[in-house]
Parts: C-alpha cells; sequence; structure tokens
RNA sequence: GGGGCUGUAGCUUAGCAUGGUUUGAGCACCCGGCUGAUAACCGGGAGGUCACCGGUCCGAAUCCGGUCAGCCCCA
C-alpha cells in the first residue's frame, strides 16, 4: 500500500516527472545495497554452485573503457538467468591480473627509465613494489562501473595472480609439468641488442625498423660429390660460418642452370633475375628432389654436427626474393632455429654478447659481425664461393633506443611441452560449446592443431618467478611451495614470491651438494591468468579434491582466443586432463560511430563510466545486445536511446497505465484470473509462446534473440492488447469481474516481462517488478517464467493477427479516402477467411464504423473492368481496334465486365481470353479498397449528413478536451460552455449536445457568450468557424 | 604471407545451415491521423543493381569460385 501525496491509498506507485531512468537506476542500487540482495540470493542458494562461472581477471591499472562494460555485460546476463532457473552459481567471485610487462613498462615511463640497467640500479625491490601498487590504482574506478552496470559477482572473495598463495599453487603446476620433462629449458632466437645487451620485445622491435642498404651475396654450396652448386642468398653475410641447412620448398620447381662454365641449382622462376642473359637451363625438377643432399659449405672453418649440411624442405620458402634456396643458420634465425630442432642440428654459435666473433678458428675474430660483413664478401669472391655480390636495399630492425643493428640472437629460455599435447587439446576442445561455434573449428580449433611450445620465461622482474633452482654442476629441481624451500635448504622463506627475494634463496642440490641458484626468469603473465582454474583456490595447497573442471562458463572478448582461451583450455589439458571450460562467449569489439576502432592513439575511446553517465546501465546493456555480441557494433547514439524508448519506456508506460488505473478502481492482484476475454486469452498465448522461444535463446546464450523477442511481445502487448482493450479499463459500465479479469492479465504481462528481461536489463525490471509486487522482493530472487502450454494458442494468435491486419487496412482505407479518425463511417465490408465474427464488434469500435460485416468471395462490392491487351489484340485489329474499343466500353458500362470472359465471346474471329483481356477490379462506388494477400477491407466512404454532424460533434469534444486540459482543472470539474459558430453548430448540439456534456462534464450551455468565461477560443475546424468559451 | 569474420535503404539491422512469388523491420526524413497511456502512439510515402565479377540451377541475398573493402588473430 502506498499513500499518494494527497493522502489517498494507493496499491500501486505512480509515475510522476521525477521517475527518470537515472533515478531509477540510483533507487535500484541504492534498494540493492540497503538490503544486500545480491548476498541474500548468493546465500539462499549456499556456495557450492552447480554452475560454474570464470572471471577473467582484468588488470585494474588503467580505467575501464567500453568494451570492458560489454564483457562484464555478457558475464553477468547468463548468471542471472541461470541463478533465476534455480541454479547454484560457483565461484562468482572477480578476479584480477597483476603482472606483465604491460605493467613494468608503465613503471619505466613512471621512473623515466630507458635501459633494464637502471632498474637494477634502482632496485628491484623498489621498481617490483612500485608495480604491485601501480596494478590497483585503478581499482575503485573498476568496482564503480561493476556497482552502475550491474555486474554481479562477489568483490570481496576476487583472486588475486600477485597473491604468495596464487603463486604457490603455479609452483605447484610447473613443478609438475617439470618433473614430467614437460618443463624443458632450450634456447630462442630474439631481436638482441648487442649494446645494451638485452632483447627487445615485439612493440619495442616494431618501433625500430629502418630502411637500409645492406651487402647481400649470393653464396655457393658445392652438392656433395657432384659438380653442381646450391645458390643461396643473404643480407647477412656474417652467418654464413654458422650455416648449418638448406631449406627448399618441395613444392616448387628448380633447374639446373648453366652459366661461365658452371652449374648452378636455383629456382625456375628466379633465374631470370638472377642471371640476367647469358645462361642456359639445362634441366628442372621439383624441390622434393633436392631433398636429402649433403654439400660443403663455403666457408668451411667451423665444426658442425654430423646432422648438418643437408637439403631441406622448409615451408617458408618463397619466391619472393632470393633463389629460392635459403640458407638456414639456427643460432640467428627464428625459422632457423626451428628447422635446426627438426633436424637436430644444435646451434653454431660464434658470436659473443656484445656482437663480435668469439672463435679463433675465424679469420674475423673479434670483429663486430656488422663490420665483418664486408671482409667475408670478400674472403668468399677470393675463394669463388660467390655468384656475385650486390647492395640490397630493405628494412631491418634497430634497438629504439640505441639505433644499434638488432641481431638474431639466441637466448637462455623456458618452455611448456605444449605441442606434445595439440592432439588432446583437439579432442578436449570438441567437449566446449563454442558461441559463436565457427571460432571452435575455426580460428581456435587451428590454433590448437598446430601449437608451438609456449615460451613461458621472460627476462623481467615483474612477475612469477620461475620456480627452477640450478647448481653449478647443471643439477636443477622444480620447487613445487613455500614449504619445500625450507626443505630443500633455504635459510630463510621470502618475504614474498617475487624477485629479488625469491632471487636470495639458495638451496643444496640433492644429488652433489652445492649451492643452487634460481633461474633468474619471471613467467609469461599469461600463464597467471590461465592458472585460476587451480590457482584462484589455492589448490593443491588447500588441502582439497582437485578443482571442479571443466566450469560451466566463462566470457570475454574475441582477442582471448589466443589468450585467456588458449592458456585456460592449455594449461588444463596439461595438468588435469579435461578441457577447463564447457560454455565459452565471445563478444566482439564495440567501434566508435564511424565504425572505426576505439584505440588511445586515435583518442576516439570511450570510458565505461562515460558511456553509462551518458545513456545509463540499462540502455548501455541493451545496445550491447542490439545485435549477436559477436559482432562489431558501432556505438551510435540514436540507436541506444531507440533501444530505451522502444523498451524500457514502452514498459513504463504500460506499468504508468496500470497503476493509475488500477489505483481508480482499487484493484487488488491476486494472482491470474480465469478470462474468457478473447484478447485475454490471446495475450496469455501470446507470453507463453513468448516465453519458450526466450528460454531457448537464453540457453543457447543468444541474448539478442531473446531482447528482439521480448521486445515484440512490448510492442504487442502495448499497441494491440491495451490498445484494443483501452475501454476495458475505463467504461464504468463493465461488470468489475470483467474489469478485474484484464487487471490480471495485464498484470501478469508485466509481472513476466519483467523476468524475462531482469537478465538483461536488471534496473528497469527490478522497479517496475517490486512495484508490481508491492513488497521487498527482488525480481531477481524470482523464478524465470516456463511456458504453460495450456495457454497457448496457436489458432488463436493467427486470428489476433489477422485482426491487426484488418485494422491497419481499415486505417489505410481511411486515409486513402480522406477521411479522419474521429469521423464515423458507415460501414466496413472485410473478407478474411478464417476470422471468427466475435472480434468484429472490437474492430467496428477501434475504427468507429456505425456497421461492420463479414462477406464471402461473391458479396464483394466490385466490378470487373475489362480492357483488351494491346500487345495481343493490337497487331490482328489494326484498323478495327476503335469498334473493339467501344464494344468493351459496352460491356463495362453495362456493369458484364464480370461475365464477359465466360462467354466464350469472339471479336472478328479472335477469340476473347485471359490473353486477348486484362481484368481490374475497382470498388464499387463509395467503397475504398485496400488488401494484403488474401484478407480484403472494404470502407464505405460515403458520409452522409448524420455522420458528419456525429463526427463534428466529436470534434467538438476534442476541442473542449484540449481546453479542459489547458485550464489545468480537476479532472472531475464540472462546467458550463457556450459554442458558437455556423447554422451546423446548432444542429449538431441539437442531436449531440448531451453526449457532449456527457464527455466533457459540461453541466450545461449557455446561450449566450458571457464576459467572465475561464477560457474562450476561435477554432477552424474543416474550414468552420467555432468559438467555444468555458465557465468555471 | 597464413587463418577467421563481416559487407543488404542515409543509419542500425532481419533473412543466409534446409535456394522459390514484389528482401522484411526500426530510426531518421516527408505527408496524414490519433490523443482519457502523451517522456507516447498509428497509417502512408520516398529510399535497395542484397559490395563486385563469374559459375551451378528452371530459379541465387541465400550454394560454389574469384575480386575488392573493413575488422580481428597469427607471422
Amino acid at each position: 500500500m502506498v499513500i499518494d501525496t494527497e493522502g489517498k491509498e494507493m496499491n500501486f506507485k505512480t509515475l510522476n516527472s521525477n521517475t527518470t531512468m537515472r533515478n531509477i537506476e540510483e533507487d535500484i542500487l541504492k534498494y540493492w545495497e540497503e538490503e544486500q540482495i545480491f548476498k541474500k540470493i548468493s546465500e539462499r542458494h549456499g556456495n557450492s554452485g552447480n554452475f560454474i562461472f570464470l572471471e577473467g581477471p582484468p588488470t585494474a591499472n588503467g580505467k575501464p573503457h567500453v568494451g570492458h562494460a560489454l564483457t562484464r555485460t555478457i558475464k553477468d546476463t547468463p548468471l542471472r538467468y541461470k541463478t533465476m532457473r534455480g541454479y547454484n552459481i560457483g565461484r562468482r567471485s572477480g578476479g584480477w591480473d597483476c603482472h606483465g610487462l604491460p605493467v613494468e613498462l608503465e613503471a619505466e615511463k613512471h621512473f623515466g627509465f630507458k635501459t633494464k640497467d637502471e632498474i637494477v640500479k634502482f632496485g628491484i625491490e623498489k621498481f617490483n613494489r612500485y608495480c604491485k601498487e601501480s596494478v590497483f590504482r585503478y581499482i575503485d574506478e573498476w568496482n564503480e562501473m561493476d556497482r552502475r552496470i550491474g555486474f554481479w559477482v562477489d568483490g570481496n572473495s576476487s583472486y588475486i595472480t600477485l597473491r604468495d598463495d596464487y603463486i604457490e599453487s603455479e609452483w605447484w603446476a610447473l613443478k609438475t609439468l617439470f618433473q614430467r620433462g614437460d618443463l624443458y629449458k632450450d634456447f630462442r632466437i630474439s631481436p638482441y641488442c648487442p649494446r645494451c645487451e638485452t632483447t627487445l620485445s615485439s612493440h619495442e622491435l616494431a618501433q625500430g625498423y629502418k630502411t637500409v642498404k645492406d651487402t647481400s651475396i649470393y653464396a655457393m654450396f658445392r652438392i656433395e660429390g657432384e659438380d653442381r652448386y646450391l645458390l643461396a642468398w643473404t643480407t647477412t653475410p656474417w652467418t654464413l660460418p654458422s650455416n648449418m641447412l638448406l631449406a627448399v620448398n618441395s613444392e616448387v620447381e628448380y633447374s639446373d642452370v648453366e652459366s661461365e662454365g658452371k652449374i648452378y641449382v636455383v629456382a625456375s622462376a628466379l633465374a631470370p633475375r638472377i642471371f640476367n642473359k647469358g645462361y642456359k637451363i639445362l634441366k628442372t625438377y621439383k624441390g622434393s628432389e633436392l631433398l636429402g643432399k649433403k654439400y660443403r659449405r663455403p666457408i668451411d672453418l667451423l665444426k658442425v654436427s654430423e646432422n648438418s649440411c643437408l637439403v631441406v624442405h622448409g615451408d617458408h620458402v618463397n619466391l619472393e626474393d632470393g633463389t629460392g634456396i635459403v640458407h638456414t643458420a639456427p643460432a640467428f634465425g627464428a625459422d632457423d632455429f626451428d628447422l635446426g630442432k627438426k633436424y637436430n642440428t644444435g646451434l653454431l654459435n660464434p658470436v659473443d654478447a656484445q656482437g663480435r666473433f668469439n672463435s679463433s678458428d675465424l679469420p674475423w675474430n673479434g670483429m663486430f659481425v656488422k663490420d665483418a660483413d664486408l671482409e667475408i664478401v670478400k674472403y668468399l669472391k677470393e675463394k669463388g664461393m660467390a655468384l656475385k655480390s650486390e647492395k640490397h636495399e630493405h628494412t631491418y630492425p634497430f634497438c629504439y633506443r640505441c639505433s644499434t643493428p638488432l641481431l638474431y640472437y639466441p637466448i637462455d629460455a623456458w618452455f611448456i611441452r605444449v605441442s606434445a599435447y595439440s592432439g588432446e587439446m583437439v579432442k578436449n576442445n570438441s567437449n566446449v560449446n563454442w558461441v559463436p561455434d565457427y571460432l571452435k573449428n575455426g580460428r581456435f580449433g587451428n590454433f590448437i592443431e598446430d601449437a608451438k611450445d609456449w615460451n613461458l620465461s621472460r627476462n623481467r622482474y615483474w612477475g612469477t618467478p620461475l620456480p627452477v633452482w640450478k647448481c653449478s654442476k647443471g643439477h636443477m629441481i622444480a620447487v613445487g611451495s613455500k614449504s619445500e624451500l625450507m626443505e630443500l635448504g633455504a635459510k630463510s622463506m621470502p618475504e614474498e614470491l617475487h624477485r629479488p627475494y625469491v632471487d636470495n634463496i639458495f638451496l643444496k642440490c640433492q644429488e652433489c651438494g652445492e649451492e643452487m641458484q634460481r633461474e633468474p626468469f619471471v613467467i609469461d603473465t599469461w600463464f597467471d591468468s590461465g592458472s585460476a582454474t587451480y590457482a584462484a583456490l589455492h589448490y593443491p595447497h588447500n588441502g582439497k579434491s582437485k578443482p571442479e573442471l571443466p566450469v560451466s562458463f566463462i566470457g570475454e572478448a574475441i582477442d582471448q582466443t589466443r589468450g585467456w582461451f588458449y592458456t585456460l583450455h592449455a594449461i588444463s589439458t596439461l595438468l588435469f586432463g579435461t578441457n577447463a571450460y564447457a560454455n565459452v562467449l565471445c563478444a566482439e569489439f564495440i567501434l566508435d560511430e564511424d565504425g572505426k576502432k576505439m584505440s588511445k592513439s586515435k583518442g576516439n575511446g570511450i570510458l565505461a563510466m562515460e558511456l553509462l553517465d551518458k545513456f545509463g546501465a540499462d540502455a548501455t546493456r541493451l545496445f550491447f545486445y542490439s545485435t549477436a555480441a559477436w559482432k562489431p557494433k558501432p556505438l551510435v547514439e540514436k540507436v541506444v536511446k531507440e533501444l530505451e524508448t522502444k523498451i524500457l519506456g514502452t514498459l513504463l508506460n504500460m506499468y504508468s497505465f496500470f497503476s493509475s488505473n488500477a489505483n481508480l478502481d482499487g484493484y487488488q492482484h491476486h494472482g491470474l484470473l480465469k478470462s474468457n476475454n478473447l484478447l485475454d486469452k490471446w495475450l496469455l498465448s501470446r507470453i507463453n509462446t513468448t516465453v519458450a522461444n526466450v528460454t531457448k535463446a537464453m540457453d543457447s546464450y543468444e541474448f539478442h534473440d531473446a531482447q528482439r523477442l521480448i521486445s515484440d511481445l512490448i510492442d504487442q502487448t502495448s499497441n494491440v492488447y491495451l490498445r484494443l482493450s483501452r475501454r476495458r479499463f475505463w467504461d464504468p459500465s463493465d461488470s468489475i469481474e470483467e474489469k478485474n479479469a484484464a487487471y490480471s492479465v495485464l498484470f501478469h504481462a508485466l509481472e513476466v516481462i519483467c523476468r524475462l528481461l531482469a537478465p538483461i536489463a536488471p534496473f528497469t525490471t527490478e522497479f517496475v517488478y517490486r512495484n508490481l509486487m508491492g513488497g521487498n522482493e527482488s525480481v531477481h530472487a524470482s523464478s524465470y517464467p516456463e511456458c504453460d502450454d495450456k495457454l497457448v494458442d496457436q489458432q488463436l494468435e493467427a486470428s489476433i493477427s489477422k485482426v491487426s491486419t484488418v485494422l491497419e487496412l481499415t486505417r489505410r482505407a481511411r486515409q486513402g479516402a480522406g477521411i479522419k479518425g474521429r469521423q464515423p463511417v458507415k460501414s466496413i465490408l472485410v473478407l478474411v477467411p478464417g476470422l471468427d465474427g466475435r472480434y468484429l464488434e472490437t474492430i467496428r469500435e477501434e475504427m468507429n464504423a456505425k456497421e461492420i460485416k463479414i462477406i464471402g468471395e461473391e458479396e464483394k462490392p466490385t466490378t470487373i473492368l475489362i480492357k483488351p491487351n494491346l500487345q495481343v489484340v493490337a497487331p490482328l485489329l489494326k484498323s478495327n481496334l476503335g469498334e473493339f474499343h467501344a464494344l468493351i466500353e459496352k460491356y463495362n458500362s453495362e456493369g458484364r465486365g464480370k461475365y464477359f470472359l465466360s462467354e466464350n465471346a469472339t471479336f472478328k474471329g479472335i477469340p476473347l481470353d485471359d490473353k486477348s483481356i486484362l481484368t481490374e477490379e475497382i470498388p464499387a462506388k463509395s467503397f475504398t479498397l485496400e488488401k494484403d494477400g488474401e484478407i480484403l477491407v472494404f470502407l464505405n466512404s460515403e458520409i452522409d449528413e448524420d455522420l458528419e454532424k456525429e463526427g463534428f460533434a466529436r470534434e467538438l469534444i476534442r476541442r473542449i478536451q484540449i481546453m479542459r486540459k489547458e485550464l489545468n482543472i480537476e479532472y472531475d470539474r464540472k462546467i458550463r460552455a457556450n459554442i458558437e459558430g455556423e447554422d451546423l453548430v446548432g444542429k449538431v448540439l441539437k442531436i449531440h449536445g448531451k453526449r457532449i456534456g456527457e464527455e466533457t462534464l459540461i453541466s450545461g450551455f449557455l446561450s449566450t457568450h458571457e464576459p467572465n468565461a475561464a477560457s474562450s477560443k476561435e477554432w477552424d475546424i474543416d474550414g468552420k468557424t467555432v468559438t467555444i468559451s468555458l465557465y468555471l
């Protein structure tokens, strides 16, 4: 019970001008917080869940933007939905990703550091402390966004990847992998600056490309036991002493080419470019014929393994430049390294950390390799092992700090043997429901199918430390927990599991007793977040059984396909032998108004809070589901506004209608009342059909489909049900049972709509639902609607759809005939196959007609007009055409057109059939016809004097109502009036005065105009001037 | 260079797995109407070579091949 401002009792709160979307959302937030609704709902179910969620952890060192609001929403909707379906949600907690290069770069920027050396000098401890603080710098903004958008997860139990507990679990995992041999040490070929003595990350690399001219050389590799030379081209001659393989493409065609007395092997397509002229092609064959050949190196100074000096196939070999034969030095190129690994050549690295040759077997010992290039070219030419050398322009990476040319250089690195598990990952992926499904075997499937070993180690400072210790004899051990450190000889516990504290822990080698030192790496931060399935629970150190896997649901943006989605899947496969998640929903990006990607550098990015402040949470959420979550969406303001008015506005408007009328009638809801009213039955059927379809869509994570279905239901409830039922709520002559039935159906409709829409637009639905229920219950604690098949009546739905069509056609006909809605018409004739006669009265009233009738095919008030099909007839009749026209005119004027065709008539020997004669059906005089498919509406557009007067009376009523409203007088205040004008006014008042008085609460008409009128106005009604004066 | 997604009216889009009469809708625009839901509503109009080219077929927005453009991921 609500008491309004005038002290009247009301059952339902009415809306007023303070009821803005903004206020609604604020009120609901206050309610949720004060009553701790989320907590209560979670506790009702208990902690253990049968629908398990896992939060993909963001890093809070930047403000959340639109994309984050989107992913928050696509996570929240299924959780609210499943809750309403009675599931317990497990692990409904937040999570924060804390480590990683971006955090360090941010810190470097803060301190103004340019090299890693400066970090070490400054102190890793202080540096890391700054990182640790900075990762939560914007956590308040994040929490505020989550609150405002209604993202219901428990922030207090969030997992945090920098905590010792979390890291300890990862240590357990890494130890497990190490012991199995799946975590191993190897080299990685990295871009490397020999001056700074550091590797560069990919985006540092990208900053330093320059276009330069380098010396390139065509070097000759003689095939063992043959007189042919394999010709290979390189722009880095200094790598030639380290050559171990030559790569060809087995699918490409190669040729033996004779030039100046020597025979060279090159790709056929490239021969003209290499030799210009004066060469001869002796023979061509496929590259596969070269595979397995051994060769002698042009610089044969360094010892190589037996597996070397072999021709092998390389996928990367193409015909863009060079010779189609690629010189391969595994120490100095990523592709080279992979090939070397494949053929087990080992590495040959005669270059020290400063980029100088350090082998006394080489004449260039001590030289910087780039400076040695020219010397090496000279050496080859002198030996006759080079076809030619030339300057070559290309882009080459330089150090973005010191402009030193970068080398690709082998550095120590740790790997996880993911490649060995690709088959199992594919198998586990088959158990994952991908939304959208094309990712499953597309982008993601392709990726795991040829998964490469995971380079886990990073030469950085702020990250989970690699838990591997090594002694000087090369024995290694992985540590799986803090307590193990002590067992293995640590003098004390590290302050926390981060650098530099763990670096100061020394262990005793179990094999040789030597001191062991930690391998100085931190690990890829993707391993952190990918470990959330178990590390967030502190497994196995929590002493509990294995985490429940797979979790039921995760949802993130598409960029996580090879990020979090991948690391979760890989880690879960390797550690637990199962997929990490059963359902994964993927969201695309939000674009700017012009469909361009939002980015910081372009300055077109939008913060989440800007969006929420501008549009509110519900409208924003609706926008995210305006199309499928996995389609990129341009953020167009008009679209958001439209969704707000169409969906939220209409819902509120309907509630407003309901509450104001229900209060007037003192309606109280005691469940859905039985009703035989057709519209009631129709709406109930329509609701249940929608419920069934929405549930299907929600179950398959197609929230945009659900939203569209609900939006249609709202639209039809408003524009069909309410529009046609309005009078039932107003008419005092209707029985109270009839009225209560209508109220109960409308109440029910609103309630169901709220529950259906609650997971998508949680605020507005909560507001309306709580107003309806008048109690403290939250819509989110209610159950999701279920379809009641007994209430579904397909036939009825089809019938009402026909009624809608008839109404539409009639309105069109009125417009065509130029008759406005207020003007009553004589009759409407409808031809509708299978329309129940019970709807007629509703149509008649709505369409303001005196009479309505369903007619049959033969009753159509039409005439058939015929006319000659000139294309057929004209060439045959030629000059007789005039006579023919006259005949047809005669038939038409006698109204015999319809029968003409059945009379087997001929004219001058031409059969008059449907080929030579065209027909046209036209409505009889005074009728206007509109049709849609099989449905025809004939409107009798003749307005006689009586109808005209009645129409005029309605015009007067309308004008008086406007004036009443402008006077702002009480709803039921009686007034008096004087109406003056042409003769017609008097006549109308005589006949319809009583009715006008009743409808506008005029207690008496004054015969003359008096000066003390409260309002007086001159109107122009269809060209007739009328003066209306009202007196209080 | 490889893989994936998208292209339908000025804007946002439905339809495309199962090819079949004029490709639906909303917004905006113009015209008209209604108003005892008015922060609304209804009708009509104009606006589409369904990105382009080819193929299959009696018939293609839909299937196949290619091109172009946009985006994403990986090199």
